[in-house]
RNA sequence: CGCGGGGUGGAGCAGGGGUAGCUCGUCGGGCUCAUAACCCGAAGGUCGUUGGUUCAAAUCCAGCUCCCGCAA
C-alpha cells in the first residue's frame, strides 16, 4: 500500500523477491492543469506491470472498505507493506495479515512522525535522518520498531535529495525486514517523550519568512525544494525559490531588501544575507538567478515578501 | 470545456501593422598590478507551427502544438 514516489522504490525492490498479491494506492483524482486524470506514481508502476491494482476511497468506512476488506481477507496476505499510503488503516486489517502490517517512515522514529518528515528535518537544520521500519498499529507512526538506519544530511541538501536517497534505503530496509519475518525480529518500543510531528504542509507555510535568521532561511528553502517548494514575492508576483545559498555578507537594510542586485541577495531577519539561486517566475520555467536577472532588472529599493 | 501567463539570435527578456531591439554570453581587439571592471568591433534570428485579413504581419484573427503559474 503506497502511492507517491517514494513508495515505488519499496514496490518495485519487493516485487522482484516476493508474490505481491494486491497494489493499494489512492484513487485517481483529476489533477493539474486541464482536468487530466493522473495515476498516482505506484498506480502507473502497478499498471505497467500488470499487478492487480485496489483504489478505495477509503479503508475505514463505506462500501470500499467493506470490499476492500473482503478482498483482503480473501488474499490472506501474510504481510501487509505501507509506505506513503495516505490512509489510516483500521484494525481489522492491522490485525488481518499473519506477520502484520509493516510501514516504512522516512525518519529515524520517534523522531518525526507524520506526513512531512523529509522536508521536516531538513528545514529544522537537522544534520542527519533516515529510515525506520516498524509494525503499524493504532497510533499515527507510534509502533515498535524493527529496523532503522541513518544518513547523514550534508549542508546543501535539498529535501528532493534526502529523499531519493531515504526511499532507496526504505527499499533495502523492507527486504531485509520481510526476509527475517518468519523467524522473529526483536522489537523496540518507541520512547514516546522523544517523538515530535511532521505535519502536512499547506500552501501558506511554504511562504518563505524573511524576518527568520538567513540559516534558518536558507534550510526552509532546501527543506522545501523541490516540491512543494518555497515562494516569496517580488513586485507583487509569486517567485518560487528552488535553492538558495549563505552569504558572508550581512546588511543593515530591513528583512526582506534585496541587497546586491546583481547576485540577488536577500537580507533576513539576522542581518546576513541569503543569496537566490534557482528560482522560478510565475509563468516561467525554473531557471538559474542569474537568467532570471537578466531580463528581469532588479532595483536597490525591491523588496521580496 | 476550471482560471491565467508564455514560446523573438546561445541564455533571460523588450517590442504589439511598415529597417528586429536590450542585458548577458560567445569570438576578435584595446586598457589595467588587478577585476563577475571598463572601451572598441564582430558573428549569430524562417520572431513555435498552419492558415486568414492586409499594399505590408513578430505585431491583428482562427486552428494546432509545446512550456509554465494558480486552483483542485
Amino acid at each position: 500500500m503506497g502511492t507517491p514516489d517514494f513508495a515505488v522504490s519499496a514496490l518495485d525492490a519487493i516485487a522482484e523477491r516476493h508474490n505481491v498479491q494486491a497494489v493499494f494506492t489512492q484513487p485517481d483524482k483529476p489533477k493539474n492543469r486541464g482536468k487530466k486524470i493522473v495515476f498516482s506514481p505506484v498506480k502507473q508502476y502497478a499498471v505497467d506491470r500488470g499487478m492487480n491494482v485496489c483504489q478505495p476511497v477509503s479503508l475505514r468506512k463505506g462500501e470500499d472498505a467493506d470490499e476492500a476488506f473482503e478482498l483482503l481477507k480473501r488474499l490472506s496476505p501474510d504481510c501487509i507493506v505501507v509506505a506513503a499510503y495516505g490512509q489510516i488503516l483500521p484494525e481489522r486489517i492491522l490485525e488481518l495479515p499473519k506477520y502484520g502490517c509493516i510501514n516504512i517512515h522516512a525518519s529515524l522514529l520517534p523522531k518525526y512522525r507524520g506526513a512531512a518528515p523529509i522536508q521536516a528535518c531538513i528545514i529544522n537544520g537537522e544534520t542527519s535522518s533516515g529510515v525506520t521500519v516498524m509494525m503499524m498499529e493504532k497510533g499515527l507512526d507510534t509502533g515498535d520498531m524493527l529496523l532503522k538506519q541513518a544518513v547523514d544530511i550534508p549542508f546543501d541538501m535539498t529535501a528532493g535529495e534526502l529523499h531519493d536517497k531515504l526511499a532507496a534505503l526504505g527499499a533495502e530496509l523492507i527486504l531485509k525486514a520481510l526476509e527475517r519475518l518468519p523467524e522473529g525480529i526483536s522489537r523496540e518500543k518507541q520512547n514516546d517523550a522523544l517523538s515530535c510531528y511532521a505535519p502536512v504542509i499547506s500552501k501558506e507555510m511554504c511562504r518563505i519568512d524573511f524576518s527568520q535568521p538567513a540559516k534558518k532561511v536558507y534550510d526552509f528553502i532546501r527543506g522545501m525544494s523541490p516540491s512543494p517548494c518555497a515562494y516569496t514575492f517580488l513586485n507583487g508576483k509569486r517567485l518560487k525559490i528552488y535553492f538558495a545559498g549563505l552569504t558572508d555578507t550581512s546588511s543593515p537594510l530591513p528583512a526582506g531588501q534585496i541587497a546586491d542586485t546583481k547576485r540577488f541577495s536577500v537580507v533576513c531577519g539576522d542581518g546576513k544575507c541569503v543569496e537566490m539561486l534557482s528560482v522560478q517566475a510565475e509563468g516561467g520555467k525554473r531557471m538559474s538567478a542569474q537568467d532570471f536577472l537578466r531580463g528581469n532588472n532588479l532595483k536597490s529599493t525591491d523588496k521580496l515578501g
